[in-house]
DNA sequence: GGGATTAGTAACTGAAGAGTAACAACGATT
DNA sequence: AATCGTTGTTACTCTTCAGTTACTAATCCC
């Protein structure tokens, strides 16, 4: 015997199967939170979406309100992963502009939120959270909605964004943004990261200082995809 | 005596007062909703809200699904009568371009929405709506959105709006204002007309062919209104 | 004034759903 | 094979909440 497990290691140790179905149970919660709402997803909901029973849930999360905390923690580190490397990166040699770190920090954000590994949908229904944890993810959420609007300060600063009122113009790119699991759906006509590319570009066009950038990956979307109107 | 009514006609009849109570039920079912959402938003809630116990409510509106109906419907008044407002009028003697009617409609749609008579906040939750009056809402909004749709094709084929996804575009635009009623709050720094017409402005931006233009009356928004960062 | 209509309350009913406890099935280790 | 930890189930409990009913108080109209 050259292991002493069955099937040698090609099966997941018991911890990281543990692990495994922890993230799809956050995958699914977050999906049935976006769609109905906190309050309107049952855990019976959720658990029968993972062909088990309420109960099961139990083993991998403490509570439903902890199951929401989960879903909501993972959405900001993907927000401050993309607003680190966004920002360190230099775009081609020289410097970012505001603007181009705007524009890097709400693409990544977004793919990272509908993309395969995206289980941090969940962005509604914030005021759902209690007590201590809501109190964390709202002075993180805070936290990065001040770091846009530096970002969009820099950018007038730089002359690469249009004069305009820093907080109204963030909360309207994080409302496009955080509207869109509302109408995304996996498996649809586009694929994920074309989505947040589209998007990321036309969105921060509304803040754009230039005239708009001839078409460049855009063109994919001259055509709908089907022939619906 | 002028008037066999007690202070003559000054105040409103059976019908009036019941009509003004139910708007005011309205309004602040709807705020309830986007606030807690429908499920998370309790009738007593909103009765206490208004100060009256939770079964006087049923006076005015026969269920809790009735209220989040009746919220909707109102959105979508909103909605197609701006829709049709800025589609007809022209805007200083020539036709509107399809930017034009696209930012009029936004905009007067988002003034209505948070506005002092706005009670049709309810913008999310419409999920949480069951049977025929779901279909009813699904289908007057999905109608909406196609008209959206044709205004940025429209467009497009006049040279006001830059090559692009329609579908997408209107996403985006929805997003940004139906996330909105998430961080208004009447009274705040900002009136309601102000937000609609910077929120418009810079929305639509996004979708101009044009070059931005100069500042208008963006530069109300030049300086924060508080000290805050 | 007196009878009818309207507005509202307090108290109950029934259902849904979060969380728990007792128990069964499975697997790994020895 | 016997044992122990793990995963999951069934069957409860307890709370919250929508909706109803039977009543009281006020208001309108004659």
């Amino acid at each position: 015997m050259t292991s002493t497990k069955k099937w040698g290691d090609a099966l997941p140790s018991r911890a990281q199967q543990q692990a495994i179905k922890r993230e799809a149970l956050l995958r699914h919660a977050a999906l049935a939170f976006n769609r109905r709402g906190y309050h309107g997803a049952s855990l019976d909901d959720i658990a029968g979406s993972l062909g088990v029973t309420r109960a099961a849930l139990y083993r991998y999360v403490e509570s439903k309100q902890e199951l929401l905390y989960l879903c909501h923690s993972a959405a900001m580190d993907a927000a401050f992963k993309n607003l680190d490397r966004a920002s360190r990166a230099p775009q081609d040699g020289s410097e970012p502009s505001g603007l181009d770190k705007l524009r890097g920090t709400l693409t990544g954000y977004l793919d990272d939120m509908i993309g395969d590994l995206g289980h941090g949908v969940a962005l509604f229904e914030e005021n759902a959270l209690e007590g201590d944890r809501a109190a964390e993810i709202m002075e993180r959420r805070d936290q990065f909605e001040r770091a846009l609007r530096t970002l969009v300060r820099q950018g007038m600063a730089d002359g690469s964004v249009v004069a305009c009122e820093p907080k109204l113009a963030v909360f309207a790119l994080l409302g496009a943004i955080n509207w869109v699991p509302k109408w995304y759906r996996p498996g649809g006509d586009w694929q994920s990261g074309q989505i947040a590319r589209a998007l990321g570009e036309l969105i921060t066009r509304a803040l754009a200082a230039e005239p708009a950038q001839p078409a460049l990956p855009q063109d994919i979307f001259l055509e709908p995809p089907n022939g619906e109107q």
